[in-house]
DNA sequence: TACAAAAGTGGAACCGGTTCCACTCCGGAC
DNA sequence: GTCCGGAGTGGAACCGGTTCCACTTTTGTA
């Protein structure tokens, strides 16, 4: 376990001083003469030199370095959203700290801490809805912020990414509402979250615009953890007047959803039609394949990135930017027009 | 944008000095008067003082920080184990910094100077299989390495922490065999690597122990990235004699390959018997659901952690250690006996 | 009462980079 | 020939912690 050289070590072996060494590492931060550069060039080859992040962090006052920080990576839209923003980051030379919250605002905060602990220069997360004075503190100190897919409404100043919660919505119940059906049920996220009431608004907006009454027995709202999908499934099946087209609208949730589905036998197309917030591989795997919203995560992972980079470099200009990229409809055999006969 | 208070605001503000502070921070490293602690615990509590992470891996030399290299995040078994990982280690105080490799040894190398830039105190990595040289170097700079998943031969002073590949492949073979099948398919993992050879040796050791001969051209080595897993599966089906039975033990590759049995249309189990090696949940979502062999994560996350941390505190003994954990067969609907109709 | 051991404290060096600044050269303009 | 500006260089302070060590004060024991 020998030890590592250090800038020390290369200036000596070179015959230069550490600043120079310095300056031939950072281009731009001084001159060196030619044939001094070459020479020091070749020393850092020779001996393995590799300048420890650690010290240029604690001079520098700030790391290369974001935080990422999701509910957790077994729901598979975040394990890939994660990948893209990895890989979006590696690109541009910065590395990912990884948290997860599961949806717990005390582990949050517990990660925005650590996350402040390490000088991290930007954050990408979506927030669990609480924490409020800890995001704003973290701006505060100079940290760039960047929610993904979710918003939160009092902090307005913090730039956003995500789908078009409202269009999706709107856009796959008008489908179905033009498909014949009228009870359309919806299970979404929790409300207090942007993409719960946007979704939500835009299922309304589409039985306003066909002139349909809203029951609002069709709409469950369901946190995103645990396995509430399932059970909306079921009571909304066990309803009176059941519903004929289902959409699931919290992608969390969606399994757990899908799953009940299979295990209550119920026949898709034909007696319900549906159409999920996921667009996995899986989802052509079952049978039917499902009609899907597709969420375009390589864009989110790209506007996110370059929304944290260009702030840390100071590119952008000041007030928060909200981006939304379009999420398409992706049909496949999940959904069919309603027949009378399934009129219940 | 204030700037955040250091440890000597603290010492100021408390009327004592930077080491008092500084035991206070870290007891066990000398003593400090109880007066005085409370006095300190108080200002820090006060200034909302935090220290700077970088500082003190600057003294220390090292980061309580590890690394975790795996291929990518979308594939939904590493997905998964980063999860798990993550979670485990942040109950230990300790950060991830998360870096994908693709498969591809030189991004592999990459994250690996990276790393060792940025002084983490362990790896935890599925390992392409090159850069034999870097690991060892890694490992000889103090790194605590621990392979998961797979191994490198060359390296066997590395710790390991994998599955029972040998035994899942030859329980999972003879499952089929016991049912009457004697043309089993195999699509597995690079033999290059660990669990590729030792899934087709269990492959193998099955079809002796029940006399079987093993028809070569029945198991298909596929790499891990790609659609390979799809491919291998149109050329087996196409066979004069096809297989009745196929197990696809390459994790990487069970929905390319499931994805073309559903276009194929063949029927499952009557035509075809199926287990997959991968627990994902959506492997009961298909019609019908899937036979598989559970790889419990949680397991091997949990070892390799403790391996990593283990070492990093000095707690084990010298010598690699290769932990195998076993990997359940949980039967569902795709596999049935073989009947003489299908013996094709 | 004397003296050794232990508790408590602060100064200063150190970890390994970056950066400011003073200084020496040099070429070109006048 | 003098003066000026810029290229090139190295010394030293600095970032914010940890730790060693010397020193003072207490405590315990003979």
């Amino acid at each position: 376990m020998r030890k590592a050289p250090t800038i020390r070590d290369v200036a000596a072996a070179a015959g230069v001083s550490v600043s120079v060494v310095s300056r031939v590492l950072n281009p731009d931060s001084g001159p060196v003469a030619p044939a001094k550069r070459q020479e020091v060039l070749r020393v850092i080859d020779d001996l393995g030199y590799r300048p420890r992040a650690a010290a240029r962090e604690l001079s520098a006052g700030h790391a290369l370095t974001i935080g990422l920080v999701v509910t957790d990576l077994s729901n598979p839209f975040f394990a890939r959203l994660a990948d893209r923003i990895v890989w979006e980051a590696r690109s541009h030379g910065v590395q990912v700290v990884l948290m997860t919250t599961q949806e717990d605002p005390h582990l949050e905060a517990d990660s925005l801490d650590t996350l402040l602990d390490r000088s991290v220069s930007g954050v990408i997360a979506t927030p669990t809805g609480g924490n409020i004075e800890k995001w704003r503190r973290l701006r505060d100190l100079g940290v760039n912020v960047v929610f993904i897919d979710r918003a939160i409404e009092e902090l307005d100043d913090v730039d956003v990414v995500s789908i078009e919660n409202f269009d999706s919505a709107q856009r796959s119940t008008g489908h179905l509402i033009s498909l014949g059906h009228t009870r359309i049920g919806l299970i979404t996220g929790p409300l207090s979250t942007s993409t719960g009431s946007a979704r939500v608004n835009g299922y309304k907006a589409a039985h306003q615009h066909a002139s349909l009454p809203v029951d609002p027995t069709l709409v469950r709202d369901v946190p995103f953890r645990g396995d509430a999908g399932g059970d909306a499934v079921g009571s909304l099946l066990a309803m009176r007047q059941p519903p004929t087209a289902l959409i699931v609208a919290n992608t969390a949730q969606v399994q757990s959803s899908v799953r009940r589905l299979v295990q209550t036998g119920i026949g898709i197309p034909d007696e319900l039609s549906l159409i999920v917030f996921d667009d996995n591989p899986w989802t052509e795997l079952t049978t039917p394949p499902l009609s899907v919203i597709r969420q375009p995560l390589d864009m989110l992972a790209v506007h996110a990135l370059e929304l944290v980079l260009g702030r840390m470099h100071g590119k952008l200009p000041d007030g928060a930017r909200r981006i939304e990229v379009k999420a398409d409809y992706l049909p496949r055999n999940s959904c069919a027009p309603l027949v009378l006969s399934n009129a219940r």
